[in-house]
Order: C-alpha cells, then sequence, then structure tokens
DNA sequence: ATCGCTTTTTGATTTAGATCAAAAGAAAGC
DNA sequence: GCTTTCTTTTGATCTAAATCAAAAAGCGAT
C-alpha cells in the first residue's frame, strides 16, 4: 500500500489518474460559491485560484492557491456542511481534483490519508492563527512587509484590491505603504 | 467496537477509565508551556482553563475550556510540534486527559476516532475563522455584545483583561464599554 | 479594621487606518 | 486611434480604539 502525500498529489495522479480528475478553469471563472458543500479538493496543477467571502458587501479574500497547493472550501469540504467561501480562478488554471467521496476511498485504501486530512486541517488552523496574530498584533505596514518577503509573486498575478483583502486592511491604505516604500 | 466521541467523553470515561487519566490543577496552576509538545487532550469535568500566548510581553488569550469542553495546545498536540500557547487553570478544575500515544492506540481500536480527530480540527478552524471575521469585521462593542449573549457565565468567572485580550481590544477599552452600556 | 496587592474604572491625548471623493493610469474593445 | 471600463493613486477628513496616567474599588491576609 502506498504512502499518500497531500503535498505530492502530482506524482499520484500519475500513477493513479483514476483517483483523480482533472479540470480546467478560464480566468474569472468561479468554482465553487457560498452556501452549498464544497464539492472538491484542489490541487493546482498551472495557474491561481483563491478563495473569498462576503461581509457587508465586500469581498475578502481569505486564500491564495498557486502551482503545487492545494484549495478548498476548507469549512465545508471535510465536515460535508455549507461553505461560507467562494472560489474563483484568477488565471487559467488546470487542477487535479478529488471529490469527498473519492477521498472515502482512498482514506479506506490508505488509512493513513485520514490521518493527512487531520494534518492538513492542523497546518490549516495554524496558518489561520498567525494570519489572524498578525492581524491583530502588526501594524499594516509590517503586515506588508511580511507578506513581500514571503509571496512577493502575487503582488504580479493578483489585483490590488484582493491582496488588501487579504492582508485585513483597505486597497487604500496599501498603496499609500506602497509609495511611502520607494 | 463502540463509537467514540469526543464530545461525550464522560462516559467513555467512566466505562473505559484505562483510556483516560484524572488530573487535579490548583487555580492559577499552569499545566502546560509554550515552546514544548503538548503533551495531552483535556477534557474538563470540573473548572476552568484558558490558553494563552505572549506577544510583546502582553498575554493573549486564545480560548477558555469549561464544563465538558475539550481543550490542548492545539497547534501541537496533533501534530505534536511545539506549542505557543499556554494553559493554566483559572480555577481549581478536575479534567479527563489523554496523551497523544494514548490516542494513537484509540485511533487503532476506534477507527472512527482518526476522523473525530480530523472533525474536531475542522471544528476548531471554523471557529477561529469566525473569530478572526468578528475582530476584523466588527467594532470593540458588537464584539462583547455578542460575547455576552453567548458567553456571559465566563464574565462572573475570569478577570477582565483576559476576557478583553480575548475580544482583541484593551482592558480599558472593555471597561469603557461596560460603563456605557447599562 | 487596616495594610498591601490586584483589578477595574476614569480622564486626557494620540494615532493608525478607515472613509469619502476624485484624479491618474492601464488595459480592453471597437 | 479613441472610448469605455477597471485598477491604482492621491488628498482631505474623521473616528474607533490605543496609550499613558492616575484614581477608585475589591479582596485577602494578618
Amino acid at each position: 500500500m502506498e504512502k499518500i502525500d497531500f503535498l505530492n498529489i502530482e506524482e499520484i495522479a500519475e500513477k493513479q489518474p483514476e483517483l483523480f480528475a482533472i479540470d480546467h478553469f478560464k480566468k474569472g471563472e468561479t468554482i465553487e460559491r457560498a452556501g452549498v458543500i464544497s464539492k472538491k479538493l484542489y490541487f493546482i496543477k498551472e495557474g491561481l485560484i483563491r478563495t473569498y467571502y462576503n461581509i457587508d458587501g465586500k469581498d475578502i479574500t481569505c486564500y491564495f492557491a498557486r502551482e503545487k497547493e492545494p484549495i478548498t472550501g476548507i469549512d465545508s469540504f471535510f465536515s460535508q456542511t455549507p461553505t461560507m467561501y467562494h472560489m474563483e480562478a484568477l488565471e487559467n488554471t488546470t487542477t487535479y481534483s478529488v471529490s469527498n467521496q473519492q477521498l472515502e476511498r482512498l482514506y479506506e485504501n490508505h488509512p493513513s490519508m485520514e490521518r493527512k486530512g487531520r494534518l492538513f486541517m492542523t497546518a490549516s488552523y495554524i496558518q489561520l492563527v498567525e494570519r489572524f496574530n498578525s492581524v491583530i498584533f502588526k501594524t499594516a505596514e509590517e503586515r506588508y512587509t511580511t507578506f513581500i518577503e514571503s509571496e512577493a509573486d502575487l503582488l504580479l498575478r493578483v489585483p490590488l484590491g484582493q491582496i488588501a483583502s487579504y492582508l485585513g486592511m483597505t486597497q487604500e491604505t496599501l498603496s499609500r505603504i506602497r509609495a511611502k516604500k520607494q
């Protein structure tokens, strides 16, 4: 029985193509909508996807996923309750995907998968704690600095307003910070 | 093979006492410290525990657990990496607890436990998303209102400063909000 | 009761970042 | 090319909440 690794889906998908579907999304295409159960866990082969939610008429970006990164309506997919997130392709995107049922089968055939799922949730949780702390305790400028240190590439691929909401500030604030920095 | 439910640990503990330890903590006692691997998952039989972390010399309360609620260094226990949280008893407290090794055995004997662990993480994640949103999008006053609607009992059991940090505001702000409200 | 210590409240001031509004730049379509 | 639409920047103003500082209230121990 093979070891399955969330982080190395590409390899598994090539060996066991029956487990994963390949999907294509056009730039701007909505992949999933808030209010329904998130159908699939996606692994990006090529492209860029974001999840976001709407609160008081504002779209707040929650997560960006690039090549080799997983993304899903994380509040929904694993618990099969309706998601709060919308998901859209920011570029033409190709993904591998598994449905929850397929993942169930994976769990049966690969008992280590259930654990992977748990660890994936754990990692996501820790990531969110970090984001939470950075929004509460860091200034807007510090958050931007951290962001360009670790994810500068997104600046070239994503509209500023989406990055601003991801960093917990308005677009105007982000624009001013950038102006000051150079 | 019995069904095991994180939320009904008391019953399980009574039927299978060998799986759970019973611990007692005095008011003010430190149960776990940041920087080490969180040893146990606790379920409170009686009393009150909080987790908190320190940032720039300030203690920030992350979570309060009361009777029948579970608590652990959630970033650590399931992944077995060092925790960022301190844990302390706010009252004399009695808990049931499982170590990670004991939980491993539970996983083996009760395959549904692995899933429970994952769902527990999922629930914790969603809870954190909600907290994140409330801190970003609600005013201090709204956060306080939500808090007293759902967890008023904590006001009588916990020092104000700890509640303020839990709600993402200073103690002075919380005090002023309270004064205004009556 | 009184002393010391902790917790909470009150007051005055400051500030980071939001909001509102409009201009400037870029990109897309015809 | 020019027009329309979307994105980003700049400017002026406002405000929620932080900070700094000190007084008041509680509380436990002797």
